[in-house]
DNA sequence: AATTGTGAAGATCTTCACAGCC
DNA sequence: GGCTGTGAAGATCTTCACAATT
């Protein structure tokens, strides 16, 4: 709900802070992000008021309140599955992207690429995996792996201390209540698509 | 709303088809696909009425008549905008899934790939791309360029008759009514996800 | 004068509960 | 007896409208 909108309030913060705006109305962030004013009041006044009537939000102040609530301000290790096409576009996207948070695992069950780099980090055996990411204590991972293989992925992870899982098999699977997963799946997401293009 | 859960109905028939099942009823579609039983049964009665009561729905003509709701009866060719890393991870996963869509069009403007094939399609350059895309009747697109490039992009393509966007350029972008945009912001996805991780 | 924060109203989406049909 | 189709109730999400504050 709320927690869904705040990467685009923080993504608009990121920019705002790039043009020296020291401070934003909620219209105006309202105008940047495609959400309605009222919708950005409400969601950030959820967390605690921020603003200053009459005056707007802080930049600054609101960006790094986002960062603390989303967990970002300290950068947070990432766990990959799966080093197949899609994994390793990621792996690339991940490395040329974001300070905030950063893939440092790589895992495949592939002989052939297990101990190889991909976007500068080494595959893992994926046989490895629970022990690794419970001794790390890593809690996000992302899964690209083939869909027969993704409910035990997952069953996996979420035994090995793993909080949040971001799924890009086409299937549904099921995770513990402690345990969240958003599942992207692309060929849906097109299929869907496909309607609107009579 | 129900276009939305669509897809999922469409891959659990097509499973059942591979079992050989020939009638299911929405309690089981629900526990396959994750949703309630009213819920498939409002989705389904949407369109019309399907099922037969007492019975439950068959999955032949389930599965046709989903399919048509789609547009997905005749194979859908897709133009992909951006051939990085994201966009070649696309074209191979394009390439290894689906019938129903494919992948026929490859537009970039970086020289040293135009004319290189990817995923056994040859990249075109993407100065030609509002012609080509007009002449050949395409009406959706993948966009996967950089944020900078993205509402340019899809102001061409809109102009160019497509009418479904899937956007990977982590941006709002914006566009006429008759075009609809679907945004999958990775970054946003982690973002957000990174709030379960404390 | 401008803009936030928020209760109330409105819209949308989901679940309940059961009549209707096989 | 079992399952669909659906109006009504409930829940959730969004917008309206305005008092409170600078």
């Amino acid at each position: 709900m709320t927690i869904k909108r705040l990467p685009s309030y923080f993504r608009v913060l990121d920019e705002l802070t790039k043009e020296d705006v020291e401070i934003v109305s909620s219209t105006e962030m309202g105008r940047r992000t495609g959400f309605s004013s009222e919708q950005i009041r409400k969601d950030l006044a959820y967390f605690g008021a921020f603003g200053t009537r009459g005056v707007g939000y802080n930049v600054s102040v609101l960006r790094r309140r986002i960062r603390s609530i989303l967990g970002l301000d300290r950068t947070l290790p990432v766990a990959l599955v799966g080093a197949g096409n899609l994994g390793r576009a990621l792996a690339h996207y991940n490395r040329n992207q974001q300070q905030h948070m950063r893939i440092t695992h790589i895992f495949d069950i592939n002989e052939e690429i297990i101990d190889r780099p991909v976007a500068g980090i080494q595959v893992q055996d994926a046989r490895e995996m629970g022990r690794i990411v419970a001794d790390t204590g890593i809690k996000m991972a992302i899964v690209a792996v083939p869909r027969e293989a993704a409910q035990k992925t997952v069953d996996l992870l979420a035994q090995s201390g793993v909080k949040a899982v971001l799924n890009f098999a086409p299937v549904r699977v099921d995770a513990p209540e402690e345990v969240v997963v958003k599942s992207v799946d692309l060929t849906s997401e097109m299929q869907s698509l496909a309607y609107y293009c009579r």
